[in-house]
RNA sequence: GCGGAUAUGGCGAAAUAGGCAGACGCAGCAGACUCAAAAUCUGCCGAUGGUGACAUCGUAAGGGUUCGAGUCCCUUUAUCCGCACCA
């Protein structure tokens, strides 16, 4: 029984501009490491498919004047034809496309079942909005206040949307990090943006109300120092808590609030704010706590208000000076209280804390909490960054959400029986900008009839981000024609986990997090049985072409489809392995093929003659040091010098070659098999040209033998004080003394009128002398 | 601001466990073959000085540990990436 090995790449989104010589790195990348597996004695499944829905897709067919459904297919065609050309041993038969409808019909599935289970919801609450794409983003989707896809400045806009809770897995989803073979820079990123601390949660009563403000806190142990409170301007509090003669200022600081983007709300250093005109209640001291309100204070982390200790954080200290607020140290480096200049934000010794005084701050830490607890004033508690996934996009080209709105029964999902939910035509696919997506304007789709009561009900007009048919598409290769269930158990226990998932960095949070959280679900509903998806990661870094990322617009991008007709496929493979450490981005050189081409050249010289019968020792032992260098260099992954081990080796061997005729033929087999992973086709060729019937990938991989590798002699280096000054021979076997007194007869004019001090030798190394 | 990564010839880079820095390739130079070109082959190819064998310097900068440092430790700088008012 062979063993079963699943080696993936990121599928690509069909993008209108084909792929370029960066996209191909990956992908050769997975292919030479599928093969290389392949003749280690694996079934391989190494399949691949199209993410076609979502907003380039769509983008582009608006720019183009087609049909989402028209230009997707064209694209699907285009990108299809050069995949081929890498001549990877790609499932064909196992293809996948997130558009078909018996694929989505399971992209629907899932979401009906965290529907069901509670993990889907919906709501009306402000959220990211691009206005260019007109579409609301989940929190992943924003770098730097802009929309990840088209670059626009995001802004908030109230939008009623399909929420998935995430954060229920948080935990969970930070937890099995520890046990993924990732680069440990993604699963940084990943702990990072789900960001747990650990803190405390206090109320605060408000005085003559009966309202209490929760906030939270990492630092309990500044309570005695908060002289006011800040809440989030768009806290469910504010016009409650804001008195008659404040409340016309206030208001207008919150419209003001809600119009700001998130880039101007970022990089706004000065803080703004605007009082209340109410007092809270400090719990351990009862002191009056003025309450504000200020957008650094942020509404989706935490309760969205939180308790100010100006002495203790910097934010609040620029607040109070900025507003006149008393500033209160309740920490001391030393125990003695003295003015601050600025916020002391280390750990202390505690003062102006009534019965904590004297103790050590990261102890009261603890002790705060605990107190609080004991009277019912607060609580240790945990807190995430991660927010709930905005689901919901009010875009066309997306898969529809499964759900029925009925006057009478409300929110009801549509029976499994009926999926999919078809994504219907339409004449007008643009996007409406209105906060609903261009299937509402399709009447005769939307009304339909509740299939609880049977009356007339109205169909969910929003659609899925692209996301939602990346998050488990790995789990439908192996079946993808399977109509009864979404994976077999029998597929998915011979091939999944996946083994090897290559691609780039960029999906380090968004669609890995997502596929993370969709697998641990699915296994919590018990569809699968492994609860992460993905067991070994590999980003392969960019290829860079004067300096920058290819892209259309810098008019950088090198297409591989002319190289391959002048060089042939092989040629690019190798230099796409070459050009660099796989997990660094390179600069492309289009000469740099050349040499690549050269070395196949050269490499094929060594076949012209096969009537050497024996394989001499000479070559056996370059033979099996081949195999070592290639093998051990593959499996770290140094696909660069596995290609500049093979030029080495090859004019190596071509030397032999001029003096003794040809090489062997079991050396020039062996050569070949190391070569097929990188060189498929090449490595077929001569393969059958040295008379093989077999399939190359049938064979096995080499073995090196380390005793048949070992040099009985050796030119060491011999040092005087560090310094190189001489060369010997030596035998391996050769005792210290012996060798050491060469090494001194080797050098010993330029050790004239010097004394030794020391002799060091490094077993066949160096040899070095220490004199002066 | 916080966190991470990187820094080696004209260029891409290599260097098990601290042991000849620059393998391999690109570009360049010289030569062979050729009427010529392409292709191929041979040699040179870090800097400075010297006709030369050779000498000195050299892995971002400065210090340290060591017989010996690209590699380990400390400080600094530059570039890239991630996060960013996260209480």
């Amino acid at each position: 029984m062979k063993k079963n090995y699943y080696c993936l790449d990121m599928f690509p989104y069909p993008s209108g501009n084909g792929l370029h010589v960066g996209h191909w790195r990956g992908y050769v990348l997975s292919d030479v490491w599928s093969r290389y597996q392949m003749l280690h004695g694996y079934n391989i499944l190494h399949p691949m498919g199209w993410d076609a829905f979502g907003l380039p897709a769509e983008n582009y067919a608006i720019a183009q004047k087609k049909h989402p459904a028209i230009s997707t297919a064209h694209n699907i065609e285009n990108f299809k034809r050069q995949l081929k050309e890498i001549n990877a041993v790609y499932d064909w038969d196992k293809e996948i496309n997130t558009t078909d409808p018996k694929y989505y019909k399971w992209t629907q599935w899932i979401f009906l079942k965290m529907f069901e289970h509670g993990l889907a919801y919906e709501k009306e609450m402000p959220i990211n909005w691009c206005p260019s794409c007109k579409t609301g983003l989940a929190n992943e989707e924003v770098k730097d206040g802009q929309c990840d896809r088209c670059g626009t400045v995001a802004t908030k806009k109230n939008v009623r949307q399909w929420m998935l809770k995430i954060t229920e897995y948080a935990q969970r989803l930070l937890d099995d990090l520890s046990g993924l073979d990732w680069p440990e820079k993604v699963k940084k990123m990943q702990s990072d943006w789900i960001g747990k601390s650990f803190g405390a949660e206090i109320d605060f009563e408000v005085e003559g109300t009966d309202k209490k403000i929760k906030v939270f806190t990492t630092r309990p142990d500044t309570l005695y120092g908060s002289t006011f409170m800040v809440l989030a301007p768009e806290h469910e509090l504010v016009s409650e808590l804001a008195t008659k003669e404040q409340l016309p200022e206030v208001e207008k600081y919150v419209f003001d609030a809600s119009t700001k983007s998130a880039v101007n709300r970022m990089t706004e250093k000065d803080k703004t704010g605007v009082f209340l005109g109410s007092y809270a209640i400090n719990p351990l001291n009862n002191e009056k706590l003025p309450i504000w309100i200020s957008d650094y204070v942020l509404s989706d982390y935490g309760t969205g208000a939180i308790m100010c200790v100006p002495a203790h954080d910097e934010r609040d200290f620029a607040f109070a000076k900025k507003f006149n607020l008393p500033i209160v140290p309740v920490i001391s480096k030393d125990g003695n209280v003295v003015e601050l200049e600025e916020a002391f934000t280390e750990e202390g010794i505690m003062v102006n804390s009534q019965s904590f005084n004297g103790m050590k701050s990261a102890e009261a830490k603890l002790k705060i909490p605990d107190y609080l607890e004991e009277h019912g004033i607060g609580k240790k508690t945990v807190n995430y960054k991660l927010r709930d996934w905005v689901f919901s996009r009010q875009r066309y080209w997306g898969e529809p959400i499964p759900i029925i709105h009925c006057s009478k029964c409300g929110i009801v999902g549509v029976p499994e029986e009926e999926l999919p939910v078809e994504l219907p035509d339409v004449t007008s696919y643009e996007p409406t900008g209105t906060g609903e997506s261009p299937l509402a304007a399709i009447d005769e789709w939307v009304n339909t009839t509740c299939p609880k009561c049977g009356g007339p009900a109205k169909r969910e007009t929003n659609t899925m981000p692209q996301w939602a048919g990346s998050s488990w598409y790995f789990l439908r290769y192996p079946n993808p024609n399977n109509d009864k269930e979404l994976i077999s158990k029998e597929d998915m226990k011979k091939w999944l986990p996946v083994d090897m998932y290559v691609g780039g960095i960029e999906h380090a949070v968004l669609h890995l997090l997502y596929a993370r959280f969709y697998t641990k679900f699915l296994y919590d509903i018990g569809v699968v049985d492994f609860v992460e998806p993905f067991t070994r990661l590999f980003n392969q870094g960019m290829v860079t072409k004067n300096g920058a990322k290819m892209s259309k617009s810098k008019g950088n991008v090198v297409s591989p489809d002319e190289l391959v007709k002048k060089y042939g496929c092989d040629a690019l493979r190798i230099y796409e392995l070459f050009i660099g450490p796989p997990e660094l981005d390179s600069e492309w050189d289009d000469r740099g093929i050349e040499g690549v081409h050269r070395f196949l050249n050269k490499f094929k010289r060594l076949f012209e003659n096969t009537n050497q019968k024996a394989q001499t020792k000479e070559v056996e032992k370059l033979c099996h040091k081949m195999i070592y260098d290639i093998t051990t260099r593959m499996e770290s992954f140094s696909l660069n010098t596995v290609v500049s081990g093979f030029m080495e080796y090859t004019n190596k061997l071509l030397d032999i070659q001029k003096s003794i005729g040809s090489i062997d033929k079991t050396t020039l087999k062996t050569l070949t098999i190391l070569l097929a992973p990188l060189a498929p086709d090449t490595a077929k060729d001569i393969w059958v040209n040295l008379g093989q019937t077999s399939d190359i990938f049938e064979q096995e991989w080499p073995k090196y033998d380390l005793e048949k590798m070992k040099d009985d002699t050796a030119e060491i280096v011999v040092q005087i004080s560090g310094k190189v000054s001489g060369k010997i021979n030596i035998n391996l076997d050769e005792d210290e003394k012996s060798i050491l007194d060469k090494a001194k007869k080797a050098i010993e004019n330029k050790l004239l009128g010097k004394k030794i001090l020391k002799e060091i030798y490094v077993k066949g190394r160096i040899v070095n002398i220490v004199a002066k």
